[in-house]
DNA sequence: GCTTGACCTGGAGCGCGCTCCAGGTTCTAC
DNA sequence: GTAGAACCTGGAGCGCGCTCCAGGTCAAGC
């Protein structure tokens, strides 16, 4: 049987902010602007006053980033954020609010596949005016 | 047969400002703003000046208003504009940004429907948490 | 003719999401 | 101990895509 839990007290290793920056792509001032907008809970520091990130942190960070790419405003991060610092009684908030989300992302995948056909619809007339050229060209 | 053809020397009919914006849904602020911007060549005008926009003016802030939902962004939709405005020679170089526009969109719906599945998952994750409540709770 | 609403212009302002800066402190390697 | 890199802070600035504003002109209905 091998230890898959974190030993008690074991000190948990961390990482700098540049390593944070590597991991994640997110730029030095991207992840102080995100913890002074509270989008990520105040980071452990050292004597030195230097951020030190813990693997929970990273994972968060990625979590944040998955819904910024998928067009979550920071002002709704933020609304997520704090009701994940209010504890387990805010999941089904948290469950609300990702289930909209996703329809909304859902929704705009959707608007984008038309929007694509569209464009190749477009595209096939431009070859077909490349082919016979002389033709209308309304756009 | 038909006339499919207008009536060379007939009046055009126009559209008003305000009826572009109910068509497009864009707003006169920023009909004005594209047209400045040279995104839409100079729209005529009655005597006193006043915009009279024609069918082919609404067509293309059509195909702009899907370019820019497809993510283009102004200064690209310029280059376009450009291209379009120099007639005919430039339809390759149109072909060839189109192209490659459709490529980038086609890109990034696939990110967004990678990001929708683990947006799935997370969502799975929770209606568990709320099913088993005291588990772990990562994020 | 008058009123009222639609329209015109140039230019300033705004919300978003960072990004940069100045000036100082801390850490690491030698 | 020291040099140089990494890090800290508060706050200003920026690029984008509009949006608003002031101060005027024009048009349609009575």
């Amino acid at each position: 049987m091998t230890s898959g839990q974190p030993l008690p007290h074991a000190a948990e290793p961390t990482l700098t902010i540049a390593q944070v920056v590597d991991r994640t792509g997110l730029s030095h001032d991207t992840l102080r602007y995100y913890e002074k907008a509270g989008l990520i809970e105040r980071v452990g520091r050292t004597t030195g006053n230097q951020r030190r990130y813990l693997a929970a942190d990273l994972a968060w960070l990625e979590f944040l980033i998955r819904l910024r790419e998928t067009g979550m405003s920071i002002a709704d991060m933020q609304r997520f954020a704090e009701l994940r610092a209010r504890g387990d009684a805010t999941v089904p908030d948290r469950l609300a609010m990702l289930r909209e989300h996703r329809a909304d992302l859902k929704e705009r995948i959707r608007a984008l596949r038309r929007n694509a056909a569209a464009l190749d619809d477009k595209i096939d007339h431009y070859e077909r005016l490349l082919e016979r050229p002389g033709s209308d060209d309304p756009i």
